[in-house]
DNA sequence: TTGAAAGCGTTACCAC
DNA sequence: GTGGTAACGCTTTCAA
């Protein structure tokens, strides 16, 4: 678009952007308008932010795995909140790309802001991100990482929800189903970190069940069930609860008079098997509440870096416990 | 970056980008090298495709419903070998935004292809971004659009598998889920339709069943459920028909014997219920063929546009009809 | 009120 | 072999 409209590329930028610093005449305005839209004009998002030095784009990776319901929503609702507050919000796909390199594909693209879930950036990262021109970095991990805002995705108290309702139960030898998944260790870490720290001191043991979320594998585990001598198991989350539980009910082990079954998450699912799936409720970040933490940072880069821990847990008995 | 080096920013793009047409010595290179890791330089994407005319990015509109593993792993399939082929996958998250003003959005950012999965992209859109330098549009729906590639999602099969099995079995008078949930109208409407087609010219009678995904709503169906004098239920997909399934048990209807209840998706969780869920199995398009679908698209541009039909439906009959 | 021109980071092309 | 220069599309400053 330039001359289209027998007028400079300037007033055309005037009037598209409906600068209010400068007055364009109302017919001129009008013969540009109409121009643009018979030519079906885009203004160029990277020319206009190569010439303004920085862009509104929050950049985040996308989930190489598949996520639940829980985090399709926070997605939906930190991207609405963005988008009020006219950022757009840009998922990365890049698969198998980690650590730092993935840090400068990121930066290549100049985000404003960069949001990262998981534990996949180090110091090293943040600070290439940083000196590329992103002004506020957040990490949604277990742990923080130096520079950039942290929202502590608290799964360790998870886990200890989950230990020391068992434990107020009665339970005292408590398996931890550990999903076998790659991808998943950064969440499934720290559930089982947790449910050790809630048994810590006590006479309850521990122990840890590796399992792959596949029919046969939990056929599997549920077949030594008996010579394990568990009489509780903390199942990751509530897909992988009910993977095991059937498979326990399929031995005739009865649920919770000889083992106690609970899960995570909250999903509908528990609510629909028979025991009720007892589970731990998890509350993820408001999407609302992140958008405005990016928003503080990006106005305010030089701001120290916030920490927030976040992921209030919660125990909602239902009858398998 | 520039003259950190002492070099001309011309050398360093050569390189950067290992240009073989012109040689630069080892000293020189070596410094280049090394003033660019020491400043943490990474090129500025926006730069390098507006001085290109073009860039290597693939933009898909990010879902704005909870997705299944199915798409998830579609999608990860699909990074993967636009990735292994160089292109860059974006999601682009705009809540809110549809139909035309969503493309011209996308358009801003001009990238070489656009993937729209779901009908939300007219004749209007496509124009616009073509006009913007898309070489390749390819839509993923249940119908095509001028001038875009589709990939036909071939829903309508998906009922029609699910309608014959049901007749084959006997059964005659067919109530079909249809959820309430918004968004989902474009993949529900053609799967009620397939059924219909089924049992067109056939004694067998359709039942259209809104619900929506609670507990509450499936219990108020389900309490009605011996009134509607239904033999039959086709629930949308595995989800909804755990639900239904569920509150259907919860009234003492007999499952198979009084009403058959099949699902889709084949979902694992369809394994895990009792009786197990029969099921209409679904094939998502390979995501490498989609891959070199663009691939082939963005190379020959003035191409006649592609329609295949893709997702295969078939039964998987357990125990639940 | 409008237009001309500079400059953002890259890279292709031509002189040196 | 190397380095200057122009151009990509846009915004902004300054001059007309």
């Amino acid at each position: 678009m330039a001359r289209l409209a027998g007028v400079s590329r300037a007033t055309v930028s005037y009037v598209l952007n409906n600068t209010s610093a400068v007055r364009i005449s109302e017919p001129t305005r009008r013969r540009v308008r109409e121009a643009a839209k018979e030519l079906g004009y885009v203004p160029h998002a990277a020319a206009r932010s190569l010439r303004a030095g920085h862009s509104r784009m929050v950049l985040m990776p996308a989930p190489d795995f598949p996520v639940g319901p829980l985090y399709s929503r926070f997605l939906d609702e930190l991207q609405w909140a963005l988008g009020r507050l006219d950022y757009t919000v840009v998922q990365y796909g890049a698969v198998g790309v980690r650590g730092d390199e993935a840090a400068r594909a990121w930066a290549e693209l100049r985000p404003v802001a960069v949001l990262v879930p998981g534990s996949d950036l180090g110091t090293k990262g943040v600070t290439v991100l940083k000196r590329s021109g992103a002004r506020a970095v957040v990490t949604l991990a277990s742990e923080s990482v130096e520079g950039a805002h942290a929202l502590l995705l608290d799964h360790e108290a998870v886990g200890h929800c989950a230990g020391a309702h068992l434990y107020a139960r009665g339970r005292r030898r408590i398996g931890v189903v550990v999903p076998e998944e790659s991808g998943l260790e950064s969440f499934s870490a720290p559930r089982l970190a947790g449910v050790r720290r809630a048994l810590r001191g006590t006479d309850a043991t521990v122990v840890e069940l590796p399992l792959a979320y596949e029919e046969s594998a939990a056929a599997r585990l549920a077949a030594r069930w008996r010579e394990l001598g568990l009489d509780a198991v903390f199942a990751y989350n509530d897909e992988y609860a009910m993977l095991l539980m059937r498979a326990l009910q399929d031995e005739d082990i009865d649920i919770p008079g000889h083992t106690a079954v609970i899960g995570a998450d909250d999903l509908m699912l528990g609510r629909l098997l028979r025991p009720r799936l007892s589970t731990v409720h998890v509350e993820l970040p408001s999407g609302r509440d992140l958008a405005e933490l990016v928003d503080r940072a990006v106005r305010n880069p030089g701001a120290a870096t916030e920490t927030h821990t976040v992921l209030g847990a919660s125990m909602v008995h239902r009858e398998s416990s």
